[in-house]
DNA sequence: CCTACTTAGTTAGGACAACTACCTTTGTAG
DNA sequence: CTACAAAGGTAGTTGTCCTAACTAAGTAGG
C-alpha cells in the first residue's frame, strides 16, 4: 500500500482538527438521541427540549422571548411550539397583572412527568463519562467551559449561565483558584456551574 | 437569599451532568454554525454536510447507502439530497459496470469549491481549542474518543472510523501505549485518528 | 436456468422545523 | 399624548426526514 494513500488532506490532520471532528460526532449523537426520545413520547425534538428547559428553570426565564434566545430560534418558532404543548395539556400560561403582553409558562402535572422522563435522553452519554478519572473529568469540564465561553463571545451561543462569565465570579492570579462572590466561597473545578440560576453576565467579558 | 434557592434539582449536580450539559451546549453551537453557513451558500444543512463528507472520503464510501448510515438517516432522505445537489451541478453520478444499481458520487469543480469553503464552518471552535495546553488537548481528545466509542457500542452512532475501534489497533498493557499494526508504528495520543481511511471495525469491540 | 430473496436506489405523501414578513396589543419615554 | 419599542401571534414558504411502496439489479438454491 502506497504511503500516499495516507496523505489525503483530511488524514494527517493536527490534534485540534481531531478534537473538532470528535465534538461534531458527539453533536450528532445528541441529535439522534433527542430524535429517538421525542418519537418515543410522540413529541417533536423542539417540544422535548422546551419541556426539559421549563422543568429546571425559574419563572422569569419561562417566557417565549427567553426561550427563543436560549435555543437560537425566532419567537415565531417558539410560539408555535408553545401552542402545540398547550393543546397537548403539557403547559399552561399565566398572565401577570403588571404586563399582560407576556406570560409565564408552567408545566402541568402531565408536563412535569414527561419532562422528567425525557430529560434522561442523554443517559447513553453518562456511562463513558462516569468511567473517566476524576482528574480527567475536571480537565474535560474546564476545557468544554472554555470553548463555550468563546462561542458565547463570538455570538454563536447567545445565552448561557456559566460561572466563568458571571459578575460574581472571581478568578485568582494565574486562574488557579475560582471564587463565587455571591456564595462567598471558593469553587473547585467540579463546582463550576454550566447553568447557575443566579448568573449575572459580566459586562466586560474578556478572555 | 435563602440557601434553598440554590437547592433546585438542576443545580447541585455532579460533574458528570455538567459535562453532559456542556457537550449539549456545544452540540447546539454546531447546529447554529451549520445553519448559518448553509444559508450563506444558499444550501441546506444536510447538503453542506454531504458535500464536506464527499470532499474527504474515498469512492467506496461515496454512495447513497453509506451516506445514509453515516448520517443516521434513511436512504430516501439522502437520495433526495443527492438529486438536489445534482440539479445544482455540485455532484455527478458514476455508474460502475459490475453493479449498475449503485453509483459513486463525485464532486464537480464547483462542488469541491463550495465544499472546501463550507468545511470551515467550525472555525469559531478552533480559537478556544488552539489555546489549550498541549497536554490538555491530548486529554480532551482521548476523553472524547472514549465517549464516541461507547456511543458506537450502544448503537447511537452507527458508523465511525477511529483507531481505537480498529482491527489494526493494538493497545499495550494498561492502555498506556497505542500502536497501529497496519502502519507498523506507535501512535501518540495526538496521532489517534477520528476518521481513518483504512479503518477496519473490530469484530469484538469490547471495553 | 428459473424462482425467491436481497440490495441499491427512487418516488410520493405527510408531519415537523424554522424561517420571513407582517400584525396586534401593551408598555414606556420624550 | 404621540412615537417607539417589546411581547407575542398568524400566514405562508422552504426544507427536513420519515414511512411505505416501488423498480431494477444482483445472488443463491434447487
Amino acid at each position: 500500500m502506497a504511503p500516499s494513500d495516507f496523505e489525503l488532506a483530511h488524514q494527517n490532520q493536527n490534534i485540534e482538527s481531531k478534537i473538532v471532528a470528535s465534538l461534531e460526532r458527539i453533536a450528532q449523537a445528541f441529535r439522534v438521541l433527542l430524535w429517538e426520545e421525542s418519537k418515543a413520547f410522540s413529541l417533536t425534538p423542539i417540544q422535548v427540549q422546551v419541556l426539559i428547559f421549563l422543568l429546571y428553570h425559574s419563572s422569569e426565564k419561562r417566557k417565549v422571548s427567553y426561550l427563543a434566545d436560549e435555543f437560537n430560534m425566532t419567537k415565531a418558532t417558539i410560539s408555535d411550539t408553545i401552542k402545540t404543548l398547550e393543546q397537548k395539556d403539557l403547559i399552561t400560561k399565566e398572565y401577570e397583572p403588571h404586563d399582560t403582553r407576556s406570560y409565564i409558562i408552567h408545566l402541568t402535572k402531565k408536563g412535569k412527568d414527561i419532562a422528567g422522563k425525557t430529560s434522561l435522553f442523554t443517559k447513553e452519554l453518562r456511562a463513558p463519562i462516569d468511567q473517566l478519572h476524576p482528574h480527567d473529568k475536571e480537565g474535560l469540564l474546564l476545557s468544554l467551559l472554555n470553548i463555550i465561553r468563546h462561542l458565547n463571545r463570538s455570538d454563536v451561543i447567545t445565552i448561557q449561565r456559566m460561572c466563568i462569565t458571571c459578575t460574581y465570579y472571581q478568578p485568582s492570579a494565574k486562574g488557579q483558584k475560582h471564587f463565587c462572590k455571591l456564595l462567598n466561597q471558593p469553587l473547585y473545578a467540579k463546582d463550576l456551574r454550566v447553568d447557575c440560576p443566579e448568573h449575572k453576565m459580566k459586562a466586560d467579558m474578556q478572555l
